[in-house]
Formats: C-alpha cells, sequence, structure tokens
DNA sequence: GATCCAGATCAATCCTCACTGATGGAGAAT
DNA sequence: ATTCTCCATCAGTGAGGATTGATCTGGATC
C-alpha cells in the first residue's frame, strides 16, 4: 500500500527517504527517543511521562508535539488525561530506510564500486 | 560545560538503543543523510561529495568525521584521495531498533496496556 | 454558571551544532 | 628536499531548537 506523503525529488529515495528523514529528526533527540521506548511498552499520558522522565510538563508537551508533527505518536483524550501511543507505519519506514542502506552497506567493499576521481 | 556520558538504564534497549541512538543522531542531519545514501551506492572520496552536495570541503569533512565517530562510515586513503564506504552493522542495528519499536506499535491500540492515572 | 484540572501554547533564555574561512598535516610527484 | 594536492582540524559566528516559567484552553466536576 501507497501512503501519500509529502513529495520529493525521485533522485535520492523520494517520499520514502523524506519521511524517513522526518522521523529521524524526531528521533533522534534523547529524550524523544526514550518517550518511543517508554510508548512502545503502554500508553501513556504526560504525567506519566514527566515523571518517568524527569522533565516539566511543558517540555513533555513539546516533545509530544513534534513526535506528533512527524506522525509518530497519536493522542487520545480520556477524562482529563491524554493517553500517548505509537505508530508503527512511519516507524516501519524508516526502518525500512535504514535497512535498504544496510543491504547496500553489506557489499564486501572490494565488490563495491568506486568513481574514478578528478 | 556539560559532559554528557549517554549512561543508560538496561530497562530501555541498553547498548542497542544507545547504539541506535548515536546512528540516528548522526543521520538525522539532511546532508548526512544524503551523504549516507550516495555512499550506499559507490564509494566516493571527499571530492566527490564537495561537487556533488555543492557544500564546501571543510564542510563535507565535518559531516564524514561525525559519521566516522559513530561508526557509520569508514575511510581509506588510496594515493591523493580518501575513499568512503558505508558500515552496515551499525545501520542493521538501528534498523532493527526501530523495526523493534514499529513491531510494538503494530499492536491494535485497544489491545495496548494502558497505565492508570494519578 | 463558576471552578478545577491536565495539557497546550507563548515568550524568553541558553546551548548545541551546522557552517565558514583559515591553517596544519600527510602522502605523492618532481 | 621541495612543492603540490587532498583532506583534516581549528577558531569563530550564527541559527535553530531544547529548556524554562508563565499563561491560556478545553473538558470535567460541582
Amino acid at each position: 500500500m501507497r501512503i501519500d506523503l509529502d513529495q520529493e525529488t525521485a533522485a535520492d529515495g523520494g517520499a520514502d527517504g523524506e519521511l524517513a528523514g522526518r522521523c529521524l529528526r524526531a528521533l533522534a533527540e534523547p529524550v524523544r527517543w526514550r518517550i518511543a521506548q517508554l510508548l512502545a511498552r503502554e500508553q501513556l499520558c504526560v504525567c506519566h511521562l514527566t515523571e518517568e522522565l524527569g522533565i516539566s510538563q511543558s517540555l513533555a508537551s513539546h516533545h509530544l508535539r513534534v513526535l506528533r508533527d512527524a506522525g509518530l505518536v497519536a493522542g487520545e483524550r480520556h477524562r482529563y488525561w491524554t493517553y500517548y501511543r505509537l505508530r508503527s507505519a512511519p516507524l516501519a519506514a524508516a526502518a525500512g530506510a535504514l535497512g535498504a542502506l544496510a543491504g547496500a552497506a553489506a557489499v564486501p567493499p572490494g565488490d563495491q564500486p568506486r568513481r574514478p576521481c578528478c
């Protein structure tokens, strides 16, 4: 299935590459990486994350916004609290992009083409 | 000055998680992501990358150093030029870490545990 | 209605890091 | 040895973004 995303020149990976880029930029921040790992185990609301990570409510909300804008998490309001959960699609796409790079890099160095220099 | 020990409890991924973190922080930068994609096709020396990316030699060298410190690329000197190639191991590890997150997130939201609040 | 609460947003600060221009260093060619 | 080339490194600058504290919003409770 092809998910519609922001367009990108087909030159270097296309939409998949850009999707992975957005995902990577969001997850590269250590606090957000930990948030993702916590949400992989269970759904949590903001108050849990502030306790678990030892950060302010404002900061947690900021990082959750970045993750939400990247499509990596979704929040659902439940009574007073907003429970967040991970979304798998962009994670799988980013994992696929990294896996493709790893596959290309797995070719023995001697067999890799080497562009002649100047 | 603040020294980042990058300590990590074994609870959330351990060394693999930290390896993936280093890898992600390196690849989150758009220029470095493009470098990785270019190197996935063929080995290139710095002069190729400066041309291909339209950046200065100094900047290309800087980004290659970040990628090298993250273990993502290796450089080999050949006559005048230093050819860089991708290293697959950390890429595969990062892809695996992301894939694990994607797998956990693939559980239907209704079946995911939800920690009771305050 | 008024009040309370969790969470989102805003304004301001601080800090990391991408980027630049210059210099330094290690081979290769002479 | 000298010179040349490619590349790494250094010092400095600027911008983006992480962090903080205060304020605002929307739903829940009374």
